[in-house]
DNA sequence: CTAGGAGCTAGAGCGCTGTCTAGGTCAAGT
DNA sequence: ACTTGACCTAGACAGCGCTCTAGCTCCTAG
């Protein structure tokens, strides 16, 4: 049932491609290396499965791999940095709000900009664009 | 008043580096080649920051500059392709919804994490840690 | 016995987005 | 005259995050 998972089911179930998975431990970001059979295959745990879950986490939302390797340090370390972990953690926090925002604000300049499209291409009007950015924060303009 | 700008005004204005201005320009993002003076120096307009701030929109959330040129193409040929301007801006506001979306879930599994630390450091209680991911919606585990 | 297929390592290569260097021009200030 | 500083071009280099290759070992099925 939990008998371990070869690193080819690892990859289907995570999405990271094999390479990725090697990559990554080469790398340092498994919590603890992974374990090998006698022939040398890597031999993954569920817990490693969670694991790598959470670093694709991070990695998606923009976590550099020597920040998730320095996280990983902490972890490894066992108990008693759990103040630091928590900053490290606070920080990545801030920083994904910090994309959010910004990328919000894209996207309110871009609709703007499709709006005005939309809306000279609905009556024909269809010149005098390129269109400038949207006012930052006010009512229309054009 | 509006006399044209050097490339380290625009540098300046924009927090473009006058080297990726230039880069920029090479890649073909600018919507025209910027003007000379008569010793070859770059003299950019108020539009040409304007189109620059839009570009640094499209790269903040994410466009690739191969996009951002066939954009910037589009714009070029002038008026007849409006249909295709506004289907690439649509398709971008997809994509920075989609990345607003994925954060907000990596936002959602880091917040629980943290405050899994945050409830463990208040009572004491900081071992037993690492922490699994959080259970996708429901309540609270651990 | 043989062919596939999955795994292994070490290390090269790549796509993207800049950044930096070398070598030069030009204009202004001292 | 000389220095300084901003600008120019062409092209090399860099950092990041993988991805792929070469050359190998196993194991299993036909």
């Amino acid at each position: 049932m939990d008998a371990g998972l070869s690193i080819g089911q690892v990859a289907e179930r995570t999405g990271l491609s094999v390479h990725a998975l090697r990559f990554y431990e080469r790398e340092g970001l498994l919590a603890d290396a992974v374990r090998r059979e006698s022939n040398g295959r890597r031999v993954y745990t569920e817990d490693d499965v969670e694991w790598l879950d959470m670093c694709i986490k991070f990695r998606s939302s923009g976590m550099p791999l020597e920040t998730i390797r320095k996280y990983t340090g902490l972890v490894r370390q066992g108990s008693g940095n759990e103040q630091e972990r928590l900053a490290l953690l606070r920080s990545h926090q801030d920083s994904i709000t910090t994309q959010i925002e910004d990328l919000t604000e894209c996207l309110r300049v871009i609709s703007h900009k499709v709006s005005i499209y939309e809306s000279h291409l609905a009556d024909g009007t269809a010149d005098c664009l390129w269109v400038p950015p949207a006012p930052a924060e006010s009512s229309e303009a054009s």
